[in-house]
DNA sequence: AAATTGGTCAACCGCAATAAA
DNA sequence: TTTTATTGCGGTTGACCAATT
């Protein structure tokens, strides 16, 4: 049958947004509170599709959002949760709080990937970069396919090993788990260029602040609605878990949302710390790893 | 000073998953 | 159980800007 692009209807706006359109974005999820994107467009007039909308409220508008310039840990922490997960942008940023998948996104795709492809010409990519050139998929012959997988959860563990022991600034992991977004105390990013319009978003972000009841939430508010309710807005603290879903992944995971990104990590970090190493039989049952294809 | 090149990032597109009817 | 509607995600594109020639 096909199902129509969101996007078919007449008279849909395209390109950027502009910051009346914003506003007028911002305010009417400040009234209703995000989800329900098909009603936006017939609420507020907005000559955009609804996907467009709920794009650049979780993308930009979101409050609570940090863009530009990652820090070492931040960029640390992509790189082996790269090598970890593959491009599960989402999970990832489940990770990075104030972040979005799509800025995590750009982040890999324009610096990281190139920073590791030098490392890997000038010499063994080390760790991640390895598990990272080695997780393109090829077609392995069905054989090999548990040897390979072995191969590389051990290579993304390592990877993640190195990770969470290697940064000083990063007291995580070695004694207790914690939860990864709580253990990076983020420097202000400083704007750059692009400051221009960038700011005026943050002034939008800071118009919601008041809306953002802190502590209850906005979360609560979000909640009505199913799965609206996952990309409810979320705000400061909350921002992140809000807009990416779980650190499980995209396709595949049963939408495990109960199991917010803390305990997956929990989970993932006693996965690997555990001592057992090399018995992946036992290791491999704790795994976030919705599909272990997604490792070749 | 003008033209070209390369980098960055916001936004779009298509597909998949899931909920609702 | 099947169909339809909606949302979420990842890949990709294109516009803009800065650096270089």
């Amino acid at each position: 049958m096909g199902r129509p692009p969101c996007c078919e209807k007449t008279g849909v706006k395209k390109g950027p947004w502009t910051p009346e359109e914003d506003l007028v974005l911002v305010s009417y999820v400040q009234d209703h509170g995000p989800g329900n994107w098909r009603a936006v467009p017939t609420n507020t007039g907005l000559m955009r599709c609804s996907k467009s909308c709920r794009l650049r409220w979780t993308n930009y508008l979101r409050p609570g959002i940090k863009r530009g310039n990652f820090s070492d840990q931040e960029e640390k922490l992509i790189i082996h949760l790269q090598a970890l997960l593959g491009n599960r942008w989402a999970a990832i940023a489940s990770y990075l709080p104030d972040r979005t998948d799509n800025d995590i996104k750009n982040f890999w795709n324009t610096h990281l990937k190139k920073k590791l492809s030098r490392m890997d010409a000038g010499g063994d990519g080390a760790g991640a970069g390895g598990a990272v050139a080695r997780s393109g998929r090829s077609a392995a012959p069905k054989g090999q396919w548990e040897r390979r997988l072995q191969t590389d959860i051990h290579t993304a563990r390592q990877a993640l090993r190195e990770a969470l022991s290697l940064d000083p600034a990063l007291p995580l992991a070695k004694t207790e788990p914690q939860p990864l977004p709580l253990l990076m105390p983020q420097p202000a990013p400083a704007q750059p260029s692009q400051a221009a319009y960038a700011s005026s978003a943050e002034n939008i972000a800071r118009l919601l602040e008041g809306w953002m009841r802190p502590g209850t939430g906005s979360a609560g508010k979000a909640s009505s609605g199913s799965r609206s309710s996952a990309s409810a807005v979320s705000g400061g603290e909350g921002a992140s878990a809000s807009h990416s879903s779980t650190p499980g992944g995209s396709t595949g995971t049963s939408k495990a949302e109960d199991a917010g990104p803390v305990p997956a990590f929990s989970m993932l970090e006693s996965w690997l710390l555990d001592d057992g190493m090399g018995h992946g039989d036992a290791g491999l049952m704790g795994v976030p790893l919705a599909d272990p294809c997604e490792f070749f």
